[in-house]
DNA sequence: AACATTTTTCACTTAAAGTGAAAAATTCAT
DNA sequence: ATGAATTTTTCACTTTAAGTGAAAAATGTT
């Protein structure tokens, strides 16, 4: 699963594979945490976001940070996240910044 | 206030003085966010006890952060919180990371 | 146009953070 | 030492962010 790296994923499989609803998807991408690709209305998510958004899973489920904390983190350092997160997560990280750069003009 | 450095405070003047309830302080203090000195049962807190208050008050009322996060961070990387925090702060924390651990034998 | 799929909205649930009130424990002044 | 005052603890409640179910709205496809 999620083989080829430049393959994206609808949400429903994402959201799925994340063990969540697609609605907090939704809900992540309000804020902005996740930036996916769009072709129409439809949403597709890449290899990257997909391991970026297990990051941000793993820190809210299993640690209990909240949204807030993740957003401030990314405001006030880069690589505040990327502290002791292992080294894949940083490309996807870094990726998802540009993403969003992009994504604001 | 709080002018000489080695003075400590009670309990109910820090909490007026930070704006929130004593009993915010009790409940921090269960998850070792702050250690007071105490002679008997009465809680004192130093001044640097205070300024580290501020910082985590700071963190999350005005920037919405939860206090797992804050604990996630101290837990994970020293340096995290100080990475764009005032310098002052950085002695203070580093004064609470001692006091817990003199706190933890 | 009709159907299937995706997105959006609304209202609800759940859990953490915080607090009010009162009971229990402790300290202090006399 | 005793009673008053203060501090700590407990219990139950409120508030808000995070997340979700259901249904309406929008979109794409044939």
């Amino acid at each position: 699963m999620f083989k080829n790296e430049d393959k994206s994923y609808p949400i429903e499989l994402v959201a799925d594979f994340l063990g969540v609803n697609s609605r907090t998807l939704y809900y992540y991408e309000k804020f902005s945490l996740v930036v996916p690709f769009r072709r129409g209305r439809k949403r597709y998510y890449s290899k990257q976001d997909i391991r970026w958004l297990e990051y941000i899973r793993e820190l809210m489920y299993d640690q209990g940070m909240n949204l807030r904390s993740i957003i401030v983190l990314i405001r006030r350092r880069d690589d505040v996240i990327l502290g002791k997160c292992p080294g894949e997560v940083v490309n996807c990280f870094k990726n998802y910044l540009m993403k969003l750069k992009n994504h604001n003009n």
